[in-house]
DNA sequence: TGATGATGGTTGCCAAAGTCAACTAACTAT
DNA sequence: ATAGTTAGTTGACTTTGGCAACCATCATCA
């Protein structure tokens, strides 16, 4: 089952592609006083993600570094924690109404650079890169092991 | 040509699966000595840029940062400059022959990298995976203004 | 119960990464 | 010639991130 070097040389071209369209390197996130980082914090807290360690498993950060971060955010009054019921040892992270209107500006800016990307798009063409898109997803999904 | 908040939020759910299944906001690039820049700069200058101006612009970098880094390549005997003919500001980039070695070296890992995630997948199944990428890869740069 | 080991989180210390401004040398245009 | 740009370097920083030691809590089990 292994690819052929024509097949992965297209996959990571892609890749690159849309990693350069995404501006997924650059530095400062969408053009907000936020990191990539503390963005897709704010994301994942509002998605479920309960506490720091959760949080470093899931982003693959160093836990000293993850404790700063939540430092900082908590802070500036962005989320805010509590300790957990059953574990004392766990805080349980929450977004403050402050944290909610960033994290609703950096949707906002995200949609936006979709827009930017899309818009001189025919909505015919737009419709057949999602579906492409959608199709991507579905076979990897089917395909995936649970643990990579 | 507004996209409606559906087709955005498809595209964003795309865009966090596939940035997830790739790691590709993962801030190590295991097992190499090299940092996920330095890497990204000796392929680019494989793939024909020529100049640290150039690099920078591309990869978006401050000249100064972009200096240094150059500078701690050259010291590594991975790549050599030579003025250039018309313009003796700049500095023309080459790989050298170690820096070569360690390209492929590096090239080995990505393409790993892609096999381990593909490699599940029926041959089909890829093709088609493979297709979706081209096409769109093909449609947004069709409509792709120079300036994003 | 109390010893032992694992887990969630914090902190100090430090190295690497990245920023910013000042500077030189070479180019361009008038 | 002069003025304004551009390629690249350097010094002086700040920020980011990695590592290990540490504390408090939890879980297990004799």
């Amino acid at each position: 089952m292994t690819l052929d070097a024509q097949t992965i040389k297209q996959i990571r071209d892609f890749n690159r592609f849309y990693t350069k369209i995404l501006h997924l390197t650059d530095r400062y996130h969408l053009e907000t006083q936020f990191t990539l980082l503390e963005s897709r914090i704010l994301i994942e807290i509002d998605q479920g993600m309960t506490s720091a360690n959760q949080l470093g498993q899931f982003l693959n950060l160093d836990k000293g570094y993850m404790s700063r971060i939540l430092r900082r955010l908590k802070d500036d009054d962005i989320l805010v924690e509590k300790p957990h019921d059953q574990d004392k040892r766990i805080k349980v992270l929450n977004l403050t109404a402050k944290g909610a209107e960033i994290l609703a500006e950096i949707n906002q800016r995200a949609d936006n650079q979709i827009q930017t990307i899309f818009k001189r798009i025919p909505p015919k063409d737009v419709d057949q890169v999602v579906a492409n898109m959608a199709a991507i997803q579905a076979t990897i999904r089917r395909y995936q092991s649970v643990r990579d």
